[in-house]
DNA sequence: TCAGTTCAGAACCGATCGGTTGAATAAAGA
DNA sequence: TCTTTATTCAACCGATCGGTTCTGAACTGA
């Protein structure tokens, strides 16, 4: 039902300001569902909905302490996130205004054009 | 419609495959709307509802070029999205399994220890 | 002017999302 | 055992998503 690759499911995790705020808190160490729900005005299904979505994204690992479940932050698929987005890294470096160049060039040439290869090196 | 804060919507915007490939395409270089969808078993409509998301985003920026509408990468959205990652590069070097072994100690212990302080130095 | 190409807009569809409520489950404690 | 606490499950809701098809607009070129 959820045959999403996992860097999709990553970054639809992260897409939401309320599982960005958790995964903050878990940062600074496990935490139980309720003690995810206290700065939210939400009910706890719903948090609890919010964690299974974060554990689906392999984001947080549940434990077992009594009535609690607590949450913990595993940051690895962050890391595969991060390492996606590293490849694009030049593109807000050197070469960025380079490309914006390009553009200019283009929208008063013809489609022949759309492509012309990276002249990123200047 | 769509009030959601520009983290949220870049993530989102990344958390599909077909977009992700898309912004892979433009980080080639410039391109119509006819070449984006080239690679996809998809229709134009589709291909170019992607685009919309991508430049809702911020990811994107479209040109006119007669009668194509060409789309360029813009990375800084990118950025953003790489810098929040980066708080929690952390977590994924030094302090990642100090932090596996705090949940263990965890699973025993009560909710009282469920915020047991940084260890993170051996 | 007319035809062809490229693209966007609108209406529609089923599926998923983010939230609710209310009942069920799991473990602790009296 | 019975109650309390913490959490999840199940059903439901409206909104959004990813896709379709059909229609129309923008632009080129004969």
């Amino acid at each position: 039902m959820a045959p999403a690759d996992t860097l999709s499911r990553t970054f639809a995790a992260l897409a939401d300001p309320t599982r960005r705020a958790m995964l903050a808190r878990l940062a600074r160490g496990p935490a139980s569902v309720g003690e995810l729900a206290e700065p939210f005005d939400m009910s706890f299904a719903a948090v609890s909905k919010h964690l299974r979505v974060l554990e689906g994204a392999r984001l947080v690992t549940r434990g077992r302490d009594a009535q609690y479940r607590p949450a913990m932050l595993n940051a690895r698929p962050l890391q595969d996130a991060s390492a996606w987005l590293g490849d694009y890294r030049v593109f807000w470096t050197e070469s960025f205004d380079a490309l914006g160049v390009l553009l200019d060039d283009l929208t008063e040439a013809g489609p022949d054009d759309l492509r012309p290869d990276d002249k990123k090196e200047t």
